[in-house]
DNA sequence: CAAGAACGAAAAATCGATTTATCGATTAGA
DNA sequence: TCTAATCGATAAATCGATTTTTCGTTCTTG
């Protein structure tokens, strides 16, 4: 516990081993717990350890190693709840274990992340969690595969034939979704996403549709997505209020998307759950305080990370065999933003913004 | 560009030599831009890394370097926007200049904060950018100060006798909402905040008091903290309110203050800003497309982190020299949870929940 | 009691790069 | 012409650990 020195050169193993009076070999058997080493060598290997406040360089130790015991994470984004935690939950996982967690964020962008992984690979990465940006399909897993490097997908994937996959279960929880809506009354429900993330979106679409359509088949869905980013997401919702159309209800598929849709109520003066109901896919803190209270569905992000990491460890360790798919069951918070059809009067519309409280 | 090789080993500094006929040494020389090089020997070289896709291991090429080319961030969580932001910055910093970043979240707990040092410093990080728990002084810049790390303090910090700080200028903040509470008639504001943040939350807090006194010498300013976490100060609203107590403002020091705030609010059934005006200390996406919109202090991501990058990479290059202490400029967003004092009904309240628009 | 097994620890090789020392071949200068 | 300086490149040392090999003792055993 002593650390009296504030000298430059930290202590090597080579310290440790004249100060202990045996060979560097043995310090590092000690270390390592090898039990051939004789009690009283290993008691002076402890003693030297603790009197130069000894720690093992992990960049050294790793250099022999063919995969070092570093864990790479690769986002979409860090400014979300979901990333965040997810981040957060991943280093502690990858802590336990012994190992460093080097996250990076792809800021959405399949060629940043390629470049990500290849920096990875440099370092000899033990494995990656990576989040796709688009789909399991991407040149990220590509480059992982033609590089036979270890890792686990997350997030916006569904199954893949060379890495297991853990998600949460959305197409169920659509389907929750869809439950409360039609069995609230809603009849015609409006459905918004980005196509970009092709098969997550698809599950979602198809988990709400389909139940939806078994309980009530003249339910009216309409769906608006765009590819790349939500800003086109907003002009087409924006032009579908415009057309005419009016949804009782309005299910995003995406975090980014319940904030458009919120805005564009505003934008028209519409209240929820009166005028129009609203449910987002994936939960925040803030939509427990805000008036009214926004339904979401709730990602397991801590049953995603920790079963993440047990597959990935699992690779990592040499394990082989087929790669799996998981699917994390979600949680849908049913709050105060959805209500039933026509309990209020629906505000007729127009562009300008109106104070909401008066 | 070719990558046709699946195989295990990726080639090594010695593979490139002897595919281009000269020696490691040689090829070291030329990847590092040495110009002693026969130009004939430096372009066999070239081909062969391009032949064989090789690339430099960081790990190995750092083992010599008593500084190694990584950069350590510590956060005390990854959760909200501003530290996501923060990461996603100086991760983008980091990079450009060929470091890598190592993200870590203390997850509010100094312990711990202490502990990611120390295995930073294992990994003889060259810089460290460190966003303390709690301010300036505690175990943590210690730590650093006792092991002879270089590093940059941001965020929770005024300035220090050691390292160099970069922060909000949340004083100067905090002195213009008082400018804009104040002048819009309101007499009676309490504040809410974690002491446990001393410096900052006191910077910000008398940044506050002195401009609103000095409009208005009669104004009453009543303050609200509490020592670590959130859940106190919930409940010390909660009494306050209990009380009897009736502000015409809030200002939030904090982001998870605000959200503690609106959730009073809701439970007492008050709206903003007819019953009460709101203001939070850091801005978030959701803030806009609430009703209301809740104003809010920007803190100026980008600049504290590309200041405190240049700082710190100022110290990592061996700059000497007193420790300088920035204040980045925030912006004020003025939104509609803020109106004048009484140009609504106060809602006297009670503890029942009640649905907001009917 | 001597040959062989078992044990513990030191010596040496290794990982993949960088840096320093060394060396041979030219070229320059005396 | 002989020595000295210069140039380019290689050999070797280094970084700090781990792992394999080697070696000297001690303990068995025939």
């Amino acid at each position: 516990m002593v650390q009296h020195q504030t000298r430059q050169r930290r202590p090597s193993i080579h310290d440790v081993a004249s100060h202990a009076g045996v060979s560097a070999a043995t310090v590092s058997k000690v270390l390592a717990g090898v039990t051939t080493v004789r009690p009283e060598n290993a008691q002076r290997v402890f003693d030297a350890v603790e009197r130069l406040g000894y720690r093992v360089d992990p960049l050294a130790s790793d250099m022999r190693r063919a995969k070092r015991r570093i864990i790479g994470a690769i986002m979409p984004e860090f400014e979300s709840e979901f990333f965040g935690q997810m981040v957060t939950e991943l280093e502690g996982l990858a802590e336990q274990r012994g190992y460093t967690l080097v996250a990076a964020s792809s800021r959405e962008s399949e060629a940043r992340e390629k470049e990500i992984l290849a920096r990875m690979h440099d370092w000899r990465v033990a494995g990656v969690v990576l989040a796709p940006v688009r789909n399991e399909h991407g040149p990220g897993a590509d480059f992982m595969k033609m590089n036979g490097m270890t890792g686990v997908l997350i997030d916006r994937v569904l199954s893949d034939d060379a890495f297991d996959t853990v998600s949460a279960d959305s197409a169920a929880a659509s389907a929750e979704v869809a439950r409360m809506l039609v069995g609230k009354g809603h009849s015609h429900i409006l459905v918004i996403g980005l196509a970009e993330q092709a098969a997550t979106v698809r599950a979602r679409l198809e988990g709400f549709r389909a139940q939806a359509l078994a309980l009530n088949p003249s339910v009216r869905i309409d769906v608006i997505t765009s590819e790349v980013s939500v800003e086109p997401l907003r002009t087409s919702l924006r032009d579908y209020f415009a057309r005419g159309e009016r949804p009782t209800a309005v299910y995003s598929l995406l975090l980014k998307g319940t904030l458009v849709a919120l805005s564009e109520f505003r934008r028209r003066g519409w209240h929820c759950p009166n005028d129009i109901s609203l449910v987002g896919f994936d939960d925040a803190e803030w939509m427990q305080v805000t008036w009214p209270a926004i339904a979401a569905v709730v990602q397991p992000v801590r049953q995603i990370a920790s079963e993440a990491m047990n597959l990935l460890f699992r690779r990592v360790e040499g394990a082989v065999g087929p790669p799996t798919a998981r699917l994390e069951p979600c949680q849908v918070l049913m709050r105060e933003s959805v209500g039933s059809p026509g309990s209020g009067p629906h505000s007729g519309g127009g562009d300008r913004q109106q104070p909401p409280l008066s």
